[in-house]
DNA sequence: ACAAAAGTGTTGAGAGTACACCCATGC
DNA sequence: GCATGGGTGTACTCTCAACACTTTTGT
């Protein structure tokens, strides 16, 4: 006896706002849609779920499909349901973001993508769906995720300068950071620590080169997020 | 043409972890399964989207279908898409957290449930499903959520005393807060504002009771969460 | 030389924390 | 009278914010 038999049953797309930190600036990975509706207009990564997938095996399926990435931190931040968001009918989807190292940023559209390409967070080109709205919702719920959790290390690569950390602070909050403060705080946590080595051919001084190691906390707490 | 042929579909059951704040405690509306499986266990309430719904009106419908619950707070915190969570087949499924007004806790089962009833968050009994853990994290969601936005208000009737107040925090929390400190705090937002009345018939000496308005705040910050 | 980021301390204000006693009421 | 929460102030610590100049490299 299938005790689902006569429940409604919907799609379920899974979209992911993928955030990077390029070119100094922070960046949302975006594909030019190659299939109706929108066809042609720049969107989110994301698909429906297949089979017995989890939501973040569908996230994660899509993103390889379109864009070639591979590695990525998730979180899901919100269920869109609302009539009429699908010109197609009734569905629901699934939102996450996404948070990538900066090494590993390049795009190869493939699948449903006819490109691939970053755009500042600040600077999106009109969306398909309501995507504006869930990129918008994105960086909202990515500024909550980083006042609770230490995230930033997840748009860096192992090795950073502490410009860049403070940058990415700075830009995902949406603030202003003093440079001397931020060092001070950034030595208390003792969980980003000097590597020793440091940058070469940058078009200024050198900077020491640093490593995140989370084991050096005695405990996590609030104010270990910097 | 329907472009959403052939995609799979999914039964969506919304569930809600209902926190209120009864005889001085956090507690959770649980109610008892009357239907397979899981039949005569205790559950969070909840059911399967129909039609066009969104998620919150299903959230609510189920609420009022099966314990009577009107008028809450709804916040979504997760989506629950394991393989096997559910031994009738693939489902997912969507939970949030509600918070009621203590003054609104009474609970009245009907349609699938056979018994309503508050328990403490600290001592559930076995849950049906997978509801333990989205007991679990619901409270944890509850908690992060507390430290970003105003909730405590949400279960409290519109007159409360601040050592209900305080008590909320407390146990959502999960840590001793010193009340003159946190009076002290509770002046500071001018959010919180002294109605003139007064407790009547505690077991006590009669309290002041406080009324919370928003529009006292020139603008929210995370310093107004207390 | 100039542009760009690296690196470095001190001070003052405000927030957070710890702490103990008397009061009003119901039973 | 006893139990229960109501109500109040001070002193110390620590965190946070503000602030400017010299250094090193590439072009």
């Amino acid at each position: 006896m299938d005790l689902l038999k006569g429940r409604d049953r919907y799609p379920i797309s899974v979209d992911s706002a993928v955030f990077g930190y390029t070119e100094g600036e922070l960046k949302i990975a975006l594909i030019k849609r190659k299939t109706p509706p929108f066809l042609g207009m720049w969107a989110v990564p994301g698909g429906f779920m297949e089979g017995d997938e989890t939501v973040e095996e569908t996230a994660l399926r899509e993103l390889e499909e379109e864009t070639g990435i591979k590695k990525v931190y998730l979180e899901q931040f919100h269920v869109f349901s609302k009539r009429g968001r699908d010109p197609r009918g009734p569905t629901l989807t699934i939102a996450l973001f996404a948070l990538i190292r900066s090494d590993q940023c390049s795009l190869f559209a493939s699948g449903d993508a006819s490109l691939a390409k970053w755009w500042p967070v600040h600077a999106l080109p009109p969306l398909a769906f309501d995507h504006d709205q869930i990129c918008q919702l994105a960086l909202e719920s990515l500024r909550e995720a980083f006042e609770l959790r230490p995230l930033a290390f997840e748009l860096l690569p192992p090795l950073f300068t502490l410009y860049q950390l403070q940058d990415i602070y700075a830009q995902v909050l949406g603030v202003a950071i003093d440079k001397r403060n931020f060092r001070k705080k950034a030595q208390k946590t003792h969980s980003i620590r000097p590597s020793g080595k440091k940058t070469v051919h940058a078009k200024h001084r050198p900077a020491m080169l640093y490593y995140y190691d989370p084991k050096y906390q005695a405990k996590f707490t609030k104010e270990d997020v910097l």
